[in-house]
DNA sequence: GAAAATTTTGAACAACGGGTAATTAAATTA
DNA sequence: TAATTTAATTACCCGTTGTTCAAAATTTTC
């Protein structure tokens, strides 16, 4: 909202990448915070102080602009996958690893994660962006299965817990404020402790 | 989608309050899928087969009809919130009692759940609502903190650990399907086991 | 069956939002 | 400084959408 730094980019002459990632990142956090068909093209202008017109010389269209935010999302999750998979670890570990990489990547990269409304996409793009995100479902599901295999982790419905933790992990972005008084470490360790050792005391309690 | 029976509503004529709750449920739906701000209201008259102006005659406004909605998902939280509260049991069993009871009233009243957006609503309708809203969040958050007290949950941070249950909860609209093959007794059930008992395979594995 | 009450419609409006074209302003190069 | 490239603006178009109003259609009441 207030973060003057993006303004600023604006004002230095010829950055033209620079601008266009900015437009990027700022679309991104109102497609979050307010959704796509909420967010105008007008008010993402209004906060770089610029005319709505001068976004196209920066992004092609309004869907495109939206694809491009998943595009971010998705490379930054397939690259976490990659390292999960490449380690050779249990399934928890595994689980562990890829949401504590995700959110982590969020706090480095900014808001670049973004609510599922890839219905107003066109046609092609929704193709590919869908593809790609079942894959990284599809993946989460059968780390989970290995893990049941291995014993690390609890005979529950694959692709259920699956479609669950990723609810979870997008409804973040929702509520997440960076200027509030949570790191998003904190967020992290409370996610991964709930998800894995579960709300249920462990320790006996002497009374 | 094709529920014959909506239709039908408004064939017998003269039956003003079925009609406006038919509206309004197919109307959450709508919003859940697609998002407010995506969904028109030719859309949900289409539904009906009915003109976009006919719903003037049940519903004041698309905010208004926004706000009922959200009353409708309000009134069977607090419900549950009051039943939950009434019993004495511990901290965890409220938990599971209080998410049980929210995700059962979905299968039983439709879906009447319905994806925070209510940046969108009049001023004084967002008041309401949004007051509404943090009252189940902050009693929420005191289960936990009496379930840390009691011995029966771990000691996780209670407002950040309620802001993660109600994310995972609210996402689940997003993606059920009362056609598919899992029932919302199965999606409760793995919602509760996740989060209570954790991923973490308890069983020893002899091997 | 006529009159009154209740629903529904069709037409039209105003606001908004995405997108384009022509133009101006600024910065780089020479 | 002149010519060229790069940015940004203003003005405008057009489709969509929420909303209103008067009129038509239907149902109920008498």
């Amino acid at each position: 909202m207030k973060n003057r730094a993006d303004k600023n980019v604006f004002d230095r002459r010829r950055d033209h990448d620079a601008k266009r990632e900015a437009v990027l990142r700022i679309a991104a956090e109102m497609f979050n915070k307010r959704g796509y068909a909420a967010t105008s093209l007008d008010e993402i202008a209004q906060h770089f102080s610029i005319s709505k017109t001068a976004l196209y010389y920066y992004v092609e269209s309004k869907p495109v602009l939206l694809q491009m935010c998943y595009e971010l999302t998705l490379n930054l999750c397939e690259q976490v996958m990659v390292d999960v998979l490449a380690s050779n670890s249990t399934g928890v570990e595994k689980i562990e690893a890829y949401f504590r990489g995700v959110i982590a990547g969020v706090l480095k990269t900014g808001p670049v994660a973004i609510v599922h409304e890839f219905a107003t996409l066109p046609k092609d793009a929704f193709d590919h962006i869908h593809s790609r995100a079942r894959m990284l479902d599809s993946k989460l599901a059968a780390i989970i299965e290995t893990g049941i295999a291995d014993g690390s982790i609890a005979e529950v419905p694959p692709k259920l817990t699956e479609l669950i933790l990723m609810g979870a992990n997008n409804w973040i972005q929702r509520w997440y404020n960076p200027e509030g008084d949570k790191t998003l470490e904190e967020v992290a360790d409370c996610f991964i402790f709930l998800f894995v050792n579960g709300l249920k005391s462990r320790t006996i309690k002497a009374d």
